[in-house]
DNA sequence: CTGTTAGCGCATTCAT
DNA sequence: ATGAATGCGCTAACAG
């Protein structure tokens, strides 16, 4: 029924190798382990010319087997197309080859169903642990992650019901910081732009923050608008009607370039939508009419003159690493919550 | 030495179930394979509540050493910071979920060695398939893949020791596309911008495609700079030189505004470094001075009103995985190209 | 120093 | 319809 694939010619074994050589397959195995200095020269000798006459690559799937661990941890993000993933992932990178793993990448790309289906993949191929940008439904399929399976460590969000480490941005303070900002700037009519919040804990926490932070400023207010930006009908119809707010603000203000208008983007994809639609809008001159701040701080946003909440990406990346080893070594202690600090990146966007 | 990772309690197996269900391991094995018509719904029931109970998951490590195939399909990244290999892995996803595989990322983040030890880990885990966006060195590196190893498909850039299928943009054809376009729009001092051509294939063949277009035009001149976009020194030296050269081309024309010079990026990164070179120097009217034109259309693109040649990202990684798929079938015809089209996107980086 | 043996967890004959 | 036995490719005792 499920025939193994044609198209690579069969491979040679370590008994192949041990044949070839003319010696037992124990010592093959040491060889390939390193433990050279236990096998006399000509062996050894003999060995390598056998490797390397038959190609021969030892088959990772049966060493696995065999000893407990493969030195491999699985990265699972939510959505590559994000330069904040691509950045973590720099910093997860980093510290895998500094401890000894590789990481491999699963992308999700916005699909519960494949977050699923990879989270299965990983901890059915015995993967030592897991790095999670989770897009947030736990139950049935985060089961196999966390208390009962394999280790795991969460990135930007939580999830409801997995009690683990997690590693992600001050929300709190970073929006504080943001709202501020705008408010000492005089943008004193804010307008806080975030995805559909589903399970992302981030976003609701970034949205929780703006209007905390507001009740200090009773001069300024704020307003909550959800872009949609998968869905191209629904994001052009909120767009617009989000136009028609901010134009109703900026011309109540006798003198409209100092309307005190502004946009606060929950995240880069929010920010760059934003952006492309007030251009095509407005044309460059856009930034005259209305203010715009980010968090997430992708490489476009300098280009622009985007005013930024920068995240510690790569520390991000690196301290879930060093959080999951600990895991992996048997450390015991109740699930950890890593707080980074954003750093604000002043730009001409919100200047006046 | 080697010890299992004591972070997760240890799996059920197979064996634990059959004790638990009081019954062989054949059968469990029958119903994890699906074949539910041979055994009798009280055995099957009692399965299935062992299995509930010991939260089983079969270990793939074990599936995969006893039958051949495993579906999974590597994809090894030069540079995932390069939208351009996000969107290519976009295609390359699609296609795989249509045919059954689970791809599995691998980043080489632009280091050699990387790239050789992703393709170790991807062959010796025996996955049916690699698709390779390659640095480019062959010997050592690649012979794990291609004729003797496991099936291989190049995606952009060709390999020189590697005889596989590739696919990839028409950079002849793209190449000439854009330059004719600059020198219609009356642009005839022209700079090729590339990053250092290392083994990278495409670069080379862009440059030479740009010089090669440009002999048409006897009105127009060319010349090739060459940016070193990782270090930040050399950047910035390689840079004011292209300043001073742009500076004298635009000083000895009498209208400044009409000096006709442009700047060819061959690829997304080296555009958006241009752009915000030029922006920091210039500031916004950075774009009346000079004119820029890439290969790559990145998002930000639009926003910045760059002219672009988009390549057919999707497509390439769609097909990429089409050929990889007829080759683990099999397949035994020659290496084959496949050579996909840019478009043109007009923006107002290069209108007068 | 070197080879023999016994599993790792599972799929698969081959009996029953 | 069900189970016992064999082996995938490799490592790790255990002898010699």
């Amino acid at each position: 029924m499920n025939t193994p694939p044609s198209g690579a010619p069969r491979r040679a074994t370590i008994s192949d190798v041990a044949r070839e050589a003319g010696t037992g397959k124990t010592s093959i195995s040491r060889y390939l382990n390193g433990e050279l200095s236990v096998l006399s020269p000509q062996l050894r000798a003999r060995i390598e010319a056998a490797i390397e006459r038959l190609d021969y690559q030892p088959n990772q799937m049966a060493r696995g087997l065999k000893r407990g661990r493969n030195r491999l941890i699985g990265m699972l993000v939510a959505d590559l197309t994000n330069p904040y993933s691509v950045e973590v992932l720099q910093g997860v990178e980093a510290a895998c080859h500094a401890l000894g793993y590789m990481p491999l990448i699963c992308h999700a790309a916005n699909e519960v169903d494949m977050e699923r289906r990879f989270l299965q993949l990983l901890t059915t191929y015995r993967v030592e642990g897991v790095i999670v940008n989770a897009l947030g439904v736990s139950e049935e399929t985060l089961r196999p992650v966390g208390e009962g399976g394999i280790p795991a460590v969460l990135v930007d969000r939580s999830v409801d019901g997995l009690v683990t480490d997690m590693v992600g941005l001050d929300n709190q303070g970073a929006t504080a910081l943001a709202t501020r900002h705008l408010v000492e700037r005089g943008f004193d009519r804010l307008w806080f732009v975030v995805q559909p919040f589903e399970h992302i804990s981030s976003r609701r926490q970034r949205e929780a923050a703006f209007h905390q932070a507001l009740e200090q400023y009773p001069q300024a207010s704020g307003r909550t608008v959800v872009l949609e930006l998968g869905d191209a009908d629904e994001l052009a119809q909120t767009l617009s009607a989000l136009d028609a707010e901010l134009d109703a603000a900026i011309a109540a203000h006798e003198d409209h370039a100092r309307a005190g208008v502004a946009l606060f983007a929950a995240n880069g994809p929010v920010a760059l939508a934003l952006a492309r639609h007030l251009n095509q809008r407005h044309g460059p001159d856009w930034q005259k009419r209305v203010a715009l701040l980010s968090i997430d701080d992708p490489e476009w946003a300098e280009l622009a003159g985007i005013t930024t909440i920068r995240q510690p990406t790569y520390d991000i990346g690196y301290r879930a690493v060093e959080f999951l080893h600990q895991r992996i070594d048997g450390e015991q202690s109740s699930a950890r919550d890593c707080l980074l600090p954003g750093e604000l990146i002043e730009r001409a966007s919100t200047a006046r």
